[in-house]
RNA sequence: GCGAAAGUGGCGGAACUGGUAGACGCGCUAGACUUAGGAUCUAGUGCCGCAAGGCGUGGGGGUUCGAGUCCCCCCUUUCGCACCA
């Protein structure tokens, strides 16, 4: 039923469409995802994997009993088992099937069963309890390899789309010929045992053997007895294959992209059909075909098919009146090169300049959520490597790191009266329109439909754009599910707040020259110094190497919280080196945050009296000498066991250090009566005695 | 069923190559300031215990001087594919 006219009856039908040959491209792309290991998420390689889905084989032809000139071809990925087959099973749709039926050699019941199956659409068909069904045709098949008679059946588990809509069931060796074949009484014959199998091959399995490596053994196989399994595969293959009966075959579960569709809005596809000429391409001088501007909505059919002006041309190549094709493409083909148009933009002759994609693209860093996993991010490696064939790139990969951003989730509320209700409808845990507690569902992507959602304009409105983007980068790695929090959206905003009040309380006293030769730094100065350094490089390195803006953000927190500490250190008593620490550190915390909270970095920035923007500022550089600790906290361990710890010089020798360690009163109090073994000392880290 | 990712305080999450588990934030507790505050500041906050101390990264084994991190088995959750021969 159409989902928008309730009494609508929606029903299949045959469309001239046109395809891109993915097949085509299919090996490549399988094998060039190897080169995207470490820059792509490990799941979405799979995930691409399994939906190009190489499957490599043979395919096999069967005679027909006392039809010599039939034969059935089918696919199989395990050759070696073939002399275990006891059934031929057809998909209901195989063409040999509607020939029985056609000519009345079909039993009632084979033809109901058809009938039935083919009422079913394909994705039902596997929904429905998955229950294998099967009729016998009432033909026999003749096995090439030892001229076994096998019965013909047909079933509902046999795809019809893949491979040869036929396969030869291996009952032993194969889980759901091993299900039917047991349900019908097929016989169930073994072929294939472990190496070091020391039963008999004769007794009744009770599940099917599948194991497909060498450490099998092919048995009760005629000439081929013996043989490990890999080895049986290629030899009986090329036996097939050299006499005449089958072929090495390799099957993709991909199928050709299906680009026609019959919307308005799209890229039309350039052709003309000429009665004449067939199918002829717009030439390249009237390229691109425009859509028309004066569309029809209201007409009856698609409104491009309606079009007169549109629909009617002549031929390019005879020049007679002829019929424009009305398809317009997916709208993946736009998303599988849009980038490649950005570095190009004004083009009129090209897509774009070859020349300057080479210089801007492959792209370093490509964002986009897991969903676009085998779709998009299929299509446009496909198109990459179409348009590298084409000339107009060098390279077949067009992404070089990717990474897939959560999604933002909230827990939803249902109540028992007024079924699911806004977050913001729950007032002290109570539903705000009757008072009875909600049931808390799961933490979820939020949806219409559940009303796990929050308004992000209100959201932006309560507390501002930087203020709910800081929170959003803060609250987890960008490729984690985030939940959304109103509790964490505060505390970003009170972290502004405090950022805001600290630069205010000292941007008339840093707002001066320095001259830093003649400054005499504290303790409390050079800790800050060396906090602000230290922050600069981890928010760079966590920036740019890592992607980890949470830890960013933390860290940018804590130099805050130093600049909190070193302002009750010093008071109103600043020196001109206090002043100067605190510049330095203003100064990078309002640049650091820049990226993260871009207005109130502007604001800031203003404050401290520059003219420049702030993000057309330098990015601020670290100073690894400050950064550096002046002391360390060493640990020390007693058999592995934390123990004690020591301050020691941050330039201390293993020696030394080790010195320093036995010297300690905690350590000598715990060695009291023990006997040191052996003494671990990683540099500048840790100690680790041994001791029994 | 197959495949992938993940399980760390009350919560979100840190811990980069095996080296002080719990950074940072939320929440909570106490204090200060205040007419008041759900504002702000200060201190505390893994668990058990008065303490000394013990226990702690889903569970069980293992490797190692040392394991959240490496290996094996199991459990749970999420996601993807799901009769592809």
């Amino acid at each position: 039923m159409c989902w928008r006219h309730e009494d609508v009856r929606v029903r299949q039908r045959q469309l001239e469409q046109w395809f891109v040959r993915v097949t085509k491209y299919a090996d490549e792309l399988l094998d060039s995802l190897n080169d995207q290991k470490g820059g792509w998420p490990d799941r979405v390689i799979t995930m691409q994997r399994n939906w190009i889905g190489r499957s490599k084989g043979a395919e096999v032809d069967f005679k027909i009993d006392g039809e010599a000139d039939k034969t059935i071809r089918i696919f199989t990925t395990r050759i070696d088992t073939i002399y275990g087959a006891s059934s031929l099973i057809l998909a209901p749709e195989h063409a040999l099937i509607a020939e029985l039926i056609e000519c009345g050699k079909a039993s009632d019941e084979l033809k109901t069963f058809v009938e039935q199956q083919s009422a079913i659409e394909a994705a039902d068909r596997m929904a429905e309890g998955k229950e294998k069904l099967g009729v016998f045709t009432g033909m026999y098949a003749i096995n090439p390899f030892n001229q076994a008679k096998l019965p013909i059946w047909t079933a509902n588990f046999v795809l019809t789309s893949y491979g040869t809509g036929a396969i030869m069931a291996v009952p032993a060796h194969d889980e759901r010929d091993f299900e039917f074949s047991s349900k019908y009484g097929l016989p169930i014959p073994r072929v294939i045992v472990a190496n070091d199998f020391k039963g008999d091959a004769n007794e009744p399995l009770t599940e099917a053997f599948t194991p497909k490596d060498d450490k099998c053994t092919v048995i009760n196989s005629g000439e081929w007895s013996g043989k490990p399994v890999p080895e049986a595969i290629a030899a009986m293959t090329a036996h097939a294959e050299a006499n005449g009966f089958g072929t090495s075959q390799t099957n993709f579960k991909i199928r050709d992209w299906g680009i026609s569709r019959q919307r308005a809005w799209g890229t039309p596809i350039p052709f003309v059909h000429c009665a004449k000429c067939g199918i002829v391409p717009v030439p390249e001088d009237q390229l691109p075909v425009a859509l028309p501007k004066d569309l029809d909505f209201a007409s009856k059919g698609a409104p491009l098919a309606e079009h007169e002006g549109f629909v009617n041309v002549t031929c390019p190549t005879c020049g007679a009146a002829a019929r424009r094709d009305t398809d317009t493409m997916d709208t993946f083909v736009d998303s599988s090169w849009y980038y490649f148009r950005y570095v190009d933009p004004k083009n009129e002759k090209l897509p774009f300049d070859p020349a300057i994609a080479a210089y801007w693209t492959p792209v370093d860093q490509y964002i986009g959520g897991i969903e676009h996993a085998v779709l998009h991010l299929i299509y446009t490696r496909l198109w990459t490597k179409i348009m590298r064939d084409l000339g107009l790139l060098t390279f077949g990969e067009p992404v070089k790191k990717l990474l897939t951003q959560g999604m933002v989730t909230l827990a939803s509320y249902r109540c028992a009266t007024h079924d699911w209700i806004y977050p913001t409808e729950v007032i002290d845990g109570k539903c705000k329109f009757c008072s009875q507690p909600p049931t808390v569902g799961r933490i979820e992507k939020m949806s219409k439909s559940k009303k796990n959602t929050v308004d992000p304009d209100e959201m932006i409105r309560i507390y501002g754009a930087d203020t709910v983007r800081l929170f959003m980068l803060f609250a987890a790695p960008p490729e984690k599910d985030l939940e959304w929090s109103e509790a964490g959206a505060e505390g970003a905003a009170r972290f502004l707040n405090r950022v805001w009040r600290i630069i205010y309380k000292w941007n008339d006293r840093v707002n001066f020259k320095f001259e830093i030769q003649n400054l005499e730094f504290t303790d409390a100065a050079r800790a800050l110094r060396r906090k602000t350094h230290q922050t600069i490089k981890r928010v760079t390195t966590d920036i740019a190497e890592r992607m980890n803006f949470n830890t960013a953000v933390a860290a940018m927190m804590e130099l805050t919280n130093e600049l909190y500490a070193f302002d009750a250190t010093v008071k109103d008593a600043a020196t001109d080196a206090d002043k100067f620490a605190v510049k330095e550190a203003i100064e990078a915390l309002v640049k650091l945050l820049a990226p993260f909270t871009p207005h109130i970095a502007e604001e800031l920035w203003a404050s401290l009296g520059r003219d420049e923007v702030v993000v057309s500022s330098r990015w601020p550089a670290y100073d690894a000498e400050l950064a550096k600790a002046d002391e360390l906290e060493i640990p020390v361990q007693i058999n592995g066991k934390m123990a004690a710890k020591v301050i020691v010089a941050a330039e201390i020798s293993d020696d030394d250090l080790k010195a320093a360690v036995l010297a300690d009163a905690k350590v000598q109090a715990k060695l009291a009566d023990k006997q040191i073994v052996k003494t671990i000392v990683v540099p500048k880290r840790l100690v680790n005695l041994v001791v029994k």
